[in-house]
Parts: C-alpha cells; structure tokens; sequence
DNA sequence: TCAATTGCTTGCATGATGCACGTAGTTATA
DNA sequence: TATAACTACGTGCATCATGCAAGCAATTGA
C-alpha cells in the first residue's frame, strides 16, 4: 500500500489519487445555480481549448461514446451555448462551435468550482499557489496528451 | 474568464477546476481488472483512514445518501471487503469495519491510478515531485475537512 | 452505378443515485 | 411502565448518464 496508515499519502501519484476520491464528488455534482451538468462543461471547455470541432473529435477528446456526446450536443444547442454549422469538407459532419452565451455558461461554472477552491486556498501564500498552479497545469497537459 | 484563450489557466484555483475536468473521466472509470468501482474504492478509503464507522457516518462523509452507501456496504460485504458488526452502543446501528481482503482491493485501485500518473510525472524531478505531493495533500485535506 | 465506409442519431438496457416510505430499535415523557 | 417521538437502516420507485447496437444519410472508391 503506499498510502501509509495514518500519515497522507507517500507519493505524488497516491496524493493525486486520494486528491480525486476526496473531492471528486464536490466537482461532479451540479453546483448550486450552475446552468450546466459537469459533463457539459467539460464539452463547453473542450470547444473553448480547441476551437469547433466536429462531434466524432469530441467525443474522442472526451473519451465518451458519440451518441452521449450527440445527446450533450442537443441539449446545449437548446440552449445556444453552441451552434452547428456544416463542415466544409464532409456534409456529413458539422462543425460545433462555442457561441458567447456558451461562454458565459462555462466561465459561471468556474467560478462555481473557483469558490470552494479559493476557500481551501485561502492560507496557501503566492508562491506556493503558483508552483500548484504550474504543476497542476502541467499534470494535466501531460495526462490530457497522451489520452 | 480567469482562463486565458490560449494559454493555460491564470490561477491554481483554475488549474485544479481544469485538471478535474480534464482528468475526472479516467479516475471515474472502472480500470482494467479493477474489481471495485469508484465509488466502493472511496468507500473502502473512507473506511481505512477513519476506522470502523456506522453507515449513517459514512454516507454523512462521503456526501451520498445513506441508502446509496446501504447499497455499497451490501455489495462489499458479500465479497467480504468490509465487515458488519454490531454497535455497541446502539443496537440499531452496526460498525462497518475494512476487512485484510479489503485493503488489498484498495491497494490494488491505488496501484492502477498510481499506474496512469506516474506516466504523466515520469519526467518530473523529484523537487516538483515532492512539491506536488504536499500540496495535493494539503489541498485534500483543505477541501475534505470543510465538507 | 453500387458497394463499403463514415458521421451522426435513436432505441434499448444497465447502473448509480436520491427520495419516500417502512421496519426495527432507542430515547424521552407522562 | 406505557407510549409517543426519534433514529438507523433497508427497499421500492423514478430519474439520469452512459454505452452498445442498429439505422439513416452522406461520402468515397471500385
């Protein structure tokens, strides 16, 4: 095991690890007066990073199955948070773009997210909350590529 | 937006909102040989870093409702992951207790996370290493004990 | 032209979850 | 003591997210 008995976990990997199962929850749950489901945001944010895209591209970078991709599509086009427009080089397709109320949706979810986190920041002095910024940002880049 | 367009994000309080989106999918997921999901392994972490617990403690902890946890406790208990014995200061309750077969199904969901992450680190000192480790625990903490 | 492929959508089953309710055991009060 | 109120837990039911399989439409290739 090397999460020791009583001390926090050994290694970088099992505080990430308990990091995840700690407040995972908190995250996934729909925060209150959040307009869209985790899921979604996460879609809205994938647009925002990587600009339109095509749904099969999505769900790919998502690693979710296209028909709940498709469905999450729907349901945030009924709300205009993006909008379709055929992909100029494959009528089949279309190209899912992130429209600006898409974009005031996803900044309200994070500064949702912020505010507990500023919370639990809030002692952490300036150098340490930028080396957890680089480091964070970092560790995501590296487990988002290889995904 | 306190995320840049392209850059990444300004505060560590974004890079852990983006983090947990990014990455939220591959912990939730049940891995490859894994016997328990998620949300049992958490149980089962609860129950390692807390000791015997009642089922009511549990759900209180872990922010799901008591029936939910009702449900895991049944299915770990019949693969023996955890064990029920009776409370000796309320005979309604019982004290929900991590069995030795338990633990190593825990060990074994740590060992497959730790797996994926330590990819990612592979070519982090072990400055930045340490660093992160403290501070995701920190951090873990910070955010659990507020919960 | 027609078959095979690709992008997307829809039907269906599954699994996790919460709420409402029921049961058993406990505590408080007359 | 008797009885009412409360608490801990389990179960039925509805809901929601998800994946798989099948289908449709558009593209590509022979």
């Amino acid at each position: 095991m090397h999460v020791s008995e009583s001390d926090g976990p050994e290694t970088a990997e099992d505080a990430l690890a308990q990091l995840m199962m700690t407040v995972g929850r908190r995250f996934r749950a729909r925060l209150d007066g959040d307009t869209v489901d985790p899921s979604q945001a996460a879609l809205l944010y994938t647009l925002k990073c990587r600009g339109a895209m095509r749904l099969s591209d999505i769900a790919d970078a998502m690693k979710l199955d296209a028909s709940t991709v498709s469905r999450h599509v729907q349901q945030l086009g009924d709300r205009e948070f993006i909008e379709r427009g055929p992909d100029p080089v494959d009528g089949r397709a279309s190209l899912i773009r992130l429209t600006e109320a898409g974009r005031v949706g996803l900044k309200f979810s994070f500064e949702q997210r912020r505010a507990i986190l500023a919370e639990a920041l809030a002692d952490w002095n300036d150098e340490d909350r930028e080396q957890l910024r680089i480091q964070l940002s970092r560790l995501a880049t590296a487990l988002g590529d290889h995904a």
